[in-house]
DNA sequence: AATATACGTAACCAATCAGATACTAATATG
DNA sequence: CATATTAGTATCTGATTGGTTACGTATATT
C-alpha cells in the first residue's frame, strides 16, 4: 500500500482506540478542538494530529467558525469497513449455531 | 491501551492489509503456512509473524498436523469491530437518505 | 495597538512495526 | 541414519506511530 492510499485507509484510521472515542464523542455532535480534547488526557496538539488522520481518512470534515475549526463526523468511509466485515457475518453466525446445536447435544 | 490489551486489539489485528488478505484467505478454508505464504510476495516468516498477530487477536487457531501447521478462520471477534461500527449505521444511512431527498428536490 | 485565545505545524523522542536473513527444532522421507 | 521439509524464533534495519514541547499565525478582546 502505498503513502497516499495508506493516509486514507479507514482500517488504520480506527485501529487507534483514542481516534475512534473522538469519532464516538462526534456522534454527539459537531466540537471544536479544545472541546474535544478536553475530553482526553493527551495534549491538543496531539489530538490535532489524530484528527487529522482522521480527516485524511474522511471520516470527518472541518469547518472553519471564527478561530475556532468545528469538527464534523463523516462516518460515510465506515460503510467500507462494515462492508468487509460483512463478508464474515454469515461465517460467524454459523460457528454459533454449530455452538449451540452442540451444547444441545450434550 | 497497555500491552496486553493492545496485542489482542482486533482493530489493530485488521488494520493491515496483509493480515485482512489472510484472513480473506481462510475464508476459503484452512490452510498450512507455506501455502498462505506462497499467495503473498512476502518472506514465510513474515507471513508466520502476521499469523502470530491474528492468532493472539483470536482471529486463528493453529492445528498441529505432523510437521505442518493448518490455520484456522476464527471469525468470532470481529463481532467487537462489527459492533462498533453499527452504533454507526444509522448515522450513514440518514446521510445518504439526505443526498438522496435532496437530489430528488432539484 | 496590545494581549489573549484557538489551533495547526515543526522538531524531536521512544516505542512499535513490518520486513529481511540466519538459525533452530520437529517431523517426514530416502 | 542422513537428508529434506515445515515453520517458529532471533536479530537486525528502516519506517511509522503516538506522544511531547516550542513556535507561528489568525482571530477576538480590551
Amino acid at each position: 500500500m502505498n503513502r497516499a492510499r495508506a493516509a486514507e485507509d479507514v482500517f488504520r484510521a480506527i485501529a487507534d482506540p483514542t481516534r475512534r472515542a473522538i469519532l464516538d464523542r462526534l456522534r454527539a455532535g459537531s466540537a471544536p478542538v479544545n472541546d474535544l480534547a478536553a475530553d482526553f488526557a493527551q495534549s491538543r496538539p496531539a489530538i490535532s494530529k489524530h484528527l487529522r488522520v482522521l480527516r485524511e481518512a474522511r471520516l470527518v470534515t472541518e469547518q472553519k467558525v471564527g478561530r475556532e475549526r468545528f469538527y464534523t463526523l463523516e462516518p460515510a468511509p465506515l460503510q467500507r469497513a462494515a462492508g468487509w466485515l460483512e463478508g464474515y457475518r454469515g461465517f460467524w453466525q454459523h460457528n454459533l449455531d454449530r455452538l449451540k446445536r452442540h451444547l444441545e447435544e450434550t
